[in-house]
DNA sequence: CACCGAATGAGATTGAGTCTCATGCAGGAG
DNA sequence: CTCCTGCATGAGACTCAATCTCATTCGGTG
């Protein structure tokens, strides 16, 4: 059931919490337009393009996704040039790697939302998000216990839904 | 100073807490007996001594280090054969994949020990693990919040030592 | 508008992890 | 103790995500 069934994820509350209506993507673009020329780099019509797709992309996805939804939009980006925008990305804090299984690499949009933890229900592989302050408190003092300072951290519960179960239950 | 270092995990406790002494190691191998039977499968000289490489690793390991082990001891096991032991040690629960980044699987001994989550300084990539009864309280209440029931989590929590500070204050 | 250096794409390359298959061995039946 | 069944092993082929190479193409600054 786990260990050889293909990875499907599905994001349960479509970022919900994600910054609403697309004017808010003008602000992400000149912050990565911002990081670049502070690097040396250039703003090119392909990065732009990858942003663009990222921002479409509904919470967790993987390289693969991207560009399939790349090519979707008609647009041509080349496998390389998405990993190494996705670098950048990543450098910038605009998008934020997400460590689900040791197979492939996810990633998220972070600009502008708050979630950064999930749960994982291991019976139909649905992936939750959820944001806790307590979580966050519970860090800065573990932290602060170990004389260091939190600068971020990543969390995933594994977890049953009970819906497989419950099934089982009815057709038993 | 990030990404292109090769990554050398240095865990800084000595498996403080694992449980001390050899003679610890029968009840691992015959839990293993005992699971292997259990699916029908044997146990082997290579199995054995793969799971008696895993008993020498202190704290986090990498496939190709227990590898290395099991050559300095002048064992001959197989990669595909320390893969197959590997993933058959997960599911009897005594080691643990432990996610830390996208390269490579590392894993841990969990057999005997509590701790299961990671404080990663990310100026000198040390890793400190650590256990907090609390944190497992919160991932409770969290699940039961959202309806579901929590059988497992994985933490990694990045932070910043200030030695690399304190050392680039004390030459300023 | 010309130039320089960064950016791109196609394809080669790497490397962790998996699979194949001929051979070997564990361990229960007799 | 020996045989036999079928799981286990090892060498190497294979997969596939991710990276690298390098010739060509641009961006944008002077």
């Amino acid at each position: 059931m786990s260990s050889t069934a293909p990875q499907r994820l599905s994001l349960t509350p479509p970022a919900a919490d994600a910054i609403s209506g697309n004017e808010a993507f003008e602000p992400v673009c000149s912050i990565f337009r911002r990081f670049l020329t502070k690097q040396g780099l250039r703003m090119t019509t392909e990065r732009a393009e990858v942003l663009d797709a990222v921002w479409t992309m509904d919470g967790v996805f993987e390289i693969e996704q991207l560009l399939d939804r790349l090519r979707e939009s008609g647009h041509r980006v080349s496998r390389a040039t998405v990993y190494r925008t996705i670098k950048h990305l990543t450098e910038a804090g605009i998008i934020q790697e997400v460590l689900l299984d040791s197979k492939t690499s996810h990633y998220q949009l972070v600009y502008g939302r708050k979630t950064q933890d999930y749960m994982m229900c291991i019976e139909d592989d649905r992936l939750i998000e959820f944001h806790s302050p307590e979580l966050i408190a519970l860090r800065e003092r573990l932290c602060r216990e170990m004389g260091l300072e939190a600068v971020g951290h990543r969390m995933l519960i594994y977890a049953v839904c009970g819906r497989a179960r419950k099934a089982a239950g009815e057709e038993a």
